[in-house]
DNA sequence: TTGACAATTAAACAGCGTTTACTAAAATAT
DNA sequence: ATATTTTAGTAAACGCTGTTTAATTGTCAA
């Protein structure tokens, strides 16, 4: 058998990339393989690799859409008149609403990394910048300073993926999920009035 | 060939963890297999199952070594005279300096997960445990109220373990390591600020 | 209608975790 | 001292993995 042409090359893409969204958010990273993907949407493996340099690349796109959505969900929350602090904590928030809405497509994230490349490419690591500067944009509100607003946004950011994934990973015991939104509230807000404190000064 | 005798259970136990640790110092977990454990210590796969459930078993067991290591090197550190605000700085310091000077050890504890069991063994839970209430002393005398310290030693730790990880896995771009440990400092002491603000009024 | 091209597959390779049946040495019982 | 049981250890197998290869076949251009 061969050149069906039944679908274009990116109509593959978009069909491995769909299945392996499913494969990851029913078993999770380890239930991906090239094999599954392939039969998933008709086709063998050797197809794959038409589209795909490797099985890290399909992952790592299947990881930035991931991230779109989730910036995509993060926007959608914030009003334009809320106050800035109102604002990151409500960042926080949408941050671990979104790891508990989709605990295994988040954990794919930070579980997987290229095994022999240092770095990510940069259209990935594009989409962590934006996660970032998001926040930022808000701290730069609270204090002009634009090093500390990149500092605070970066150590808030920091915290509130702390608690996620030692929450998620099994590692920090809470007798439920609201006790996690309270933990970020906790850690924003201390942290916040103690930065606030300190511009004041 | 057949019962050499020349090592002990425990013996084979010993060597083969030490092997681990040596294949994950230099390899990362993903440099880790039952064979290559088997080789370094001149034994065939199947006597290391003689010592251990499966391989996700030697791995928890090499990383609880290494929680082991970091809770004495974080131990080790602390004056008895030190403010208790100064050793919570000390111990984010000490936790970001075992975590660079080990990278791949200190990632294999987070990276590994087992894959169908949803909790780890208790007496892996234990190690994580004595982490945070290690942390937890010191809040205890920031402010007496349990509660409060309890959430403030986890957001603590919580936050700091995220610079971490955002730091490891090349998801927090920073010039330089310096800057890592500048913004942890920030990062426990305008919470810390905040916080004692919080108990003042 | 023929020739070139490219889509697709089946099969192979080397590795993986784990289990199996088997061997042979040691420990125990007679 | 001999026979029997136990067990350390191995080699080989199973089914899986990511990736590459050669071969096949449908489609399009000349």
């Amino acid at each position: 058998m061969a050149r069906r042409s039944e679908h274009s090359k990116n109509e593959i893409k978009a069909m491995a990339l769909s299945a392996t969204k499913s494969l990851v958010e029913q078993q999770g990273l380890s239930g991906v393989s090239a094999r599954k993907v392939a039969g998933e949407i008709g086709y063998t493996v050797g197809s794959l690799y038409m589209v795909f340099d490797n099985l890290d690349d399909l992952i790592l796109q299947v990881n930035a859409d991931t991230l779109d959505e989730l910036y995509r969900q993060l926007k959608q929350n914030i009003r334009k008149d809320d106050a800035a602090r109102v604002t990151l904590e409500k960042l926080g928030r949408g941050y671990i609403d979104f790891a508990l809405a989709n605990p295994r497509r988040w954990n794919a994230i930070f579980e997987h990394h290229v095994n022999g490349v240092a770095h990510n490419p940069d259209w990935f690591q594009h989409r962590v910048e934006a996660m970032f500067s998001l926040v930022e944009q808000y701290t730069a509100k609270i204090n002009a300073n634009p090093t500390q607003a990149v500092k605070a946004a970066r150590a808030l950011w920091c915290g509130v993926h702390g608690i996620c994934v030692l929450y998620m990973t099994n590692k920090l015991h809470l007798p439920d999920q609201v006790q996690l939104q309270a933990l970020a509230e906790d850690l924003v807000n201390n942290y916040l009035n103690g930065w606030m404190k300190g511009v004041e000064e």
